[in-house]
DNA sequence: AGCTATATTGCATTCGAAGTCATTATTGCG
DNA sequence: CGCAATAATGACTTCGAATGCAATATAGCT
């Protein structure tokens, strides 16, 4: 049956006693064939083993049915699950994911070009790296894109993300129970602009709660990172009360590098929280008390942003802030 | 500049005032055109905002430059390492990584559709659940497949494996220094090829040992399995000597469930190995013994394989076991 | 039956780059 | 300078499906 030269529908429609024209009608839906040409077609497609060409299908339809993801290799945890989520509701949308991993800065020129290149209908970017030069880029050649996690006040730009503000005042109302004298901010890198927010949120909302003893340390969001954080910072002061990190995996590098090497007991020495309900956040020997993003969701959000943009290309700029989950972990002394 | 209609090169032939055919010629690598036109057109390209279309090259050149890479959405962990790789790999020779998402063993035959509609020069499949039957369709179809992580003795298909046999003996050869009594084997799924594989090598390996009490049970590579697991084997059986778990997920369980609800120490009441070497596996709450998987290797050798089937289809189909790396823990008794 | 309204069908063209082939320009060399 | 060898170029065709349009078939109705 299916030899190796590929079938076209040329091939299926001189088999069939049709036209191409009426091939390519039957493998479109909703058009105007009638039942007996649809049968006798199908049958004769079956029986050559035909699929339709995608690819000429792009060229002459203009849709390639391709959404670019762009992931930055230096990712969140929780991208895969946000990958694989957005790969199974755009394949519901009938579209496909066009996967570019993107190492750091460097590149994202190249990556531009092939973008284009491919002519896909959209982007999801879940990359931190991303400047507003080269959004506009995308925009300047109607390429619609949706920025994942990120929220940029004021810049026309389409974004999703979870609600850090609420989720971290969430957060830091449990610390509070306690009355901690010190806090400890573990922040991540400072050239990521969700870093940047989670730590400037904590900061004004410390202020507001009115703690007073309040210090920031910088990490780069990895496991390693949270422990020698701490390590440098117990050096030379003494254990803070409160501990509050940009994402759960430094918070579980805290947790370990206390107890380990520090022999501080976490919850009653020392309190601390993540950001992102990670699944080893809630795993026994660390249970953090996080916030976690409700990752369907904000892609489900995401592929609608991006689908209205694709198909109405003048519909404003949309941002979307969706409110994640207060997991109540056993990482904050309980009064 | 870059106006919102798309510039073909055709626009930049006119305003360049040569063919089409130049144009295209100059942006193929290695083809014969003379400085001046190369120079005229570039110019006039990068002016115009001209990138070539990737979709009508495919259509002509019959090669897609993209790999489809289907991923299981039960996936081991590490898939988002291995996907990364994978994807940084193939971009260096000039691929693209079209992602499949795959919901168990349902929408196979939807998903084999998908990709030969959209041509793709070969497939990666990071997919347990993957029969032979659907391998053949591929086959039949000239698609060349390399299963990543997957060992298929006398199957025709390209396979790529860390080296289980071997791995496992290093594991146990760690755990028989304590002359342990009785084995407990933590397998993974049974319609998993590699949880049967790596079950099937333990329990050889163990009978070689001499090993005479050696118990089995099923969990789903998850790390509630591995809680749950334990837990019911202690309802009715005391606490074994060592737990050979068939991925570092499920044995992080074990060690959880056994500290905090039996309060049995590890590693010293009991011994527990993993398989895969996580990043959390090295944690410091768990610093699982484990084999860690030469991801990178792996995935050069996937590629490598892939690619030459891509050039050259008649290659007889090859298998590549490569070594994994025994990571001395803390999970294992020393004597 | 007659005639209009509607449903099907096929022809020819289109999408944008690549490649074939014949033609023209350039170079090298005696 | 002349001739062959080589390089550079453009006209034209190709890839495979989709679609506007005109032609034909069918159905509906009086």
């Amino acid at each position: 049956m299916a030899n190796n030269k590929k079938v076209t529908s040329y091939d299926v429609a001189r088999e069939a006693g049709v036209s191409q024209s009426a091939v390519s009608r039957v493998f479109r839906p909703g058009l105007s064939v009638s039942q007996k040409t649809r049968d006798k077609v199908m049958a004769t497609a079956n029986r050559m083993g035909y699929r339709p060409n995608a690819i000429a299908r792009m060229l002459i339809t203009k849709q390639s049915g391709m959404v670019a993801v762009i992931v930055s290799s230096r990712a969140n945890v929780n991208y895969p699950e946000v990958l694989s989520q957005v790969s199974k509701q755009l394949a519901a949308r009938n579209k496909r994911v066009l996967l570019f991993t993107l190492d750091d800065a460097e590149g994202l020129d190249d990556l531009f070009e092939q973008i284009c290149t491919f002519q896909v209908d959209g982007v999801i970017a879940l990359a931190a790296h991303f400047e507003s030069d080269k959004l506009a880029q995308f925009e300047e050649h109607n390429i619609p894109v949706v920025l994942y996690n990120r929220n940029v006040p004021g810049a026309m730009a389409n974004t999703v993300c979870c609600n850090h503000e609420l989720g971290i005042k969430q957060l830091i109302m449990e610390l509070e129970k306690n009355n901690p004298k010190n806090y400890l901010v573990l922040s991540g890198p400072k050239d990521s602009d969700v870093a940047n927010e989670r730590r400037e949120i904590a900061l004004s909302l410390l202020k507001e709660f009115g703690a007073e003893n309040v210090s920031i340390l910088y990490g780069d969001y990895s496991y390693q990172s949270g422990r020698d954080c701490l390590a440098k910072w117990l050096k030379k002061h003494p254990t803070p009360d409160a501990v509050i990190c940009s994402n759960d995996t430094m918070a579980i590098g805290v947790i370990d590098q206390a107890r380990e090497s520090h022999s501080i007991n976490v919850p009653n020495d020392m309190s601390v929280v993540g950001f992102d309900g990670i699944t080893s956040s809630a795993w026994q020997s660390y249970q953090v008390t996080t916030i976690k993003q409700p990752v369907e969701k904000l892609v489900k959000a995401s592929i609608e942003i991006l689908l209205e943009h694709v198909e109405n290309p003048d519909s404003p700029p949309e941002s979307r802030v969706l409110t994640g989950a207060l997991i109540e972990g056993n990482s904050v002394k309980r009064p």
